[in-house]
DNA sequence: TTGTAGGCGTTATCAA
DNA sequence: TTGATAACGCCTACAA
């Protein structure tokens, strides 16, 4: 019950491999005869090729490694989804590498699959990488002739395929939305880290108000540690919120980096008085279930993940599958979309 | 600025390949002079071996291939998340298929897979092959030596190993709590497949009410269509969680067999005048973010399933690992866990 | 101590 | 019309 070869199968029919491969391949070499013989036999016994044999031939994979920041994830698993699709689609496989915001193990993770496994990354770095500003591996990926396109956190400084969320718009058409509302008292709850996404929300948010000649109140602004936006902090940064929201009890509009901070701000805005929405109006990012199943259901910004993941499949196997050499790179800017919901009704 | 490989160094040297191969493997057979400048060369230009390479070789490819029905799924990425973990401890990459709860998918993804990619398969099998119960890809990919291990969706007629959640118990365990708490008329909302988890959780249901010596209402199992169960049915599912309330206005308890179901549950309690958790108690499956970041939190049967993907993986790895043949199946239960909210409080 | 040869499974080129 | 051979990159038993 082994698998079968072309050269079992040409032991059995006492033909040479080369016959059976040709005959496989509908070669025109081959007599009518000995190619049926040889192809009922290979139905009758399910042969398939190895793709391991055909990519060693080929020096192609046919596989694309996807390295992300977290698996457990809304986002990055909607942008797997639309990379699976689209990878399926056009015959690829899809390796995926997580590296749990850690910058070792994104290197290890790309190391061991460099070495042949794939044909080109589609990646997100991690946190640490940005901060660090360490990209190395990611040149030498790229010198060795492995292609990478780069999604969602943005390197400015490396030379390959981007596909990005226009998160500083996202963020403005948040706030404007508040504003044209009647909101006049707007904050925001962002990251710390002054590296990812998060920042470019924050300037967005600047923006609007800016525009509508709004002066900052930096008080408005909370910043939450990244560190600790996961399960086991819930408490302390709901500790966090509470304080922002008693100390600014004026605050009528809030802006969320995320779909957590969005909730958090929502579940304790009654504590302070504030019904949702009608006291306070509430926008989040991300638009996960989160957002769909909140009471009230959070008004969100939408960054297209499933979009941003097929056309970065679509990009790296473009250009994979391109001849011509030197095609320039690409830098694709995903639309973010307001998603209206009972947190702003 | 290709990729270096053995033969490029020997013709560097002047040397011969397996020269080369030796020193690098540091066998004793080579003289410490040449190992060192073999080596000192190798490291300098960053060579490593080519995955694929060794894969033919070795006739192993130290990856492992993951099908599940859906990515976008709390539970299903903490499985990856566990698969993952222990696989790059043991130095093996994932490969992800995708079958969106499609038959057809299902067996193209693991054909794709099964001619020489991977090693072994995790998979959780989708709905639609629950129902049409054909397993002939699932058998034939055994018989060809490539080991299975099924997680979650049991196919009790399969022979192989299998990590599996004791829904049955979980649900018992929950509305047992409920009782406990004081609750007297018990409701559920479940699915109306026949087949799946959804099944077994009403049967810990019923379980439990009948260890009580209560006496099972009909009216208070409300069946939802499974396959609505996706974001742009939630108004339909909504209509019809609203009409089991009305009609069941004496319900002081209900359980859930996901989170999201639950969590509409408690949208609409409050609109046919039930506070939860004050006259309405509620406890979901799944325990993820819906239920952390829900308002009240949501009590919920946790389903551990990181700790279910790392005892899959580490099942799959020992056996390919394992030179002993006839290593009988396992069948391993992961225990569900009662994590207490505001849902019940 | 180093090199040669064969094989993993496939395909392509060339010879018979 | 069919078959032998070489090659993809690596490893290893055996020969030199």
């Amino acid at each position: 019950m082994q698998k079968l070869t072309l050269k079992k199968i040409a032991q059995e029919l006492e033909v040479s491999i080369s016959t059976v491969s040709k005959a496989l391949r509908d070669s025109p070499e081959i007599s009518d005869d000995t190619r049926q013989k040889i192809k009922a036999f290979a139905k009758l016994y399910n042969y398939k090729p190895n793709n391991i044999a055909l990519s060693l031939k080929n020096r192609k994979t046919k596989t694309i490694g996807v390295i992300i920041p977290e698996i457990v994830h809304y986002f990055f698993t909607t942008v797997i989804s639309g990379i699976e699709k689209v990878a399926n689609e056009r015959g690829y496989n899809v390796i995926i590498g997580v590296s749990n915001e850690s910058f070792t193990k994104e290197v290890i993770n790309m190391e061991m699959l460099a070495n042949g496994s794939i044909d080109g990354f589609i990646l997100s770095v991690t946190k640490e990488t940005q901060l660090k500003k360490d990209y190395h591996h990611l040149k030498e990926t790229i010198n060795q002739g492995m292609p990478i396109v780069m999604f969602d956190r943005e390197v400015k400084d490396l030379e390959c395929d981007k596909v990005v969320v226009d998160d500083v718009q996202g963020a403005r058409k948040a706030v404007l939305h508040l504003i044209e509302l009647g909101c006049k008292n707007i904050g925001i709850i962002t990251t710390r880290d002054h590296v990812s996404v998060g920042n470019l929300r924050t300037v967005g948010y600047m923006n609007a108000l800016a525009l509508k000649g709004i002066s900052l109140n930096e008080n408005y602004i909370l910043k939450l540690d990244d560190e600790l936006d996961n399960d086991e902090n819930i408490e302390q940064l709901q500790q966090e919120v509470s304080n922002y929201l008693q100390e600014n009890p004026e605050l009528d509009g809030l802006l969320s980096v995320n779909e957590k901070f969005a909730l958090m701000a929502m579940k304790l805005a009654p504590v302070f008085g504030k019904a949702v929405p009608e006291q306070l109006k509430v926008i989040g990012f991300t638009d996960g279930v989160l957002s769909k199943y909140a009471n009230p259901g959070l008004t969100t910004v939408s960054q297209h993940g499933r979009d941003l993941g097929e056309q970065a499949a679509r990009i790296l196997i473009d250009r994979l599958e391109e001849d011509e050499f030197e095609v320039p790179y690409e830098r694709l800017v995903v639309e973010t979309e307001l998603i209206e919901r009972g947190s702003t009704a």
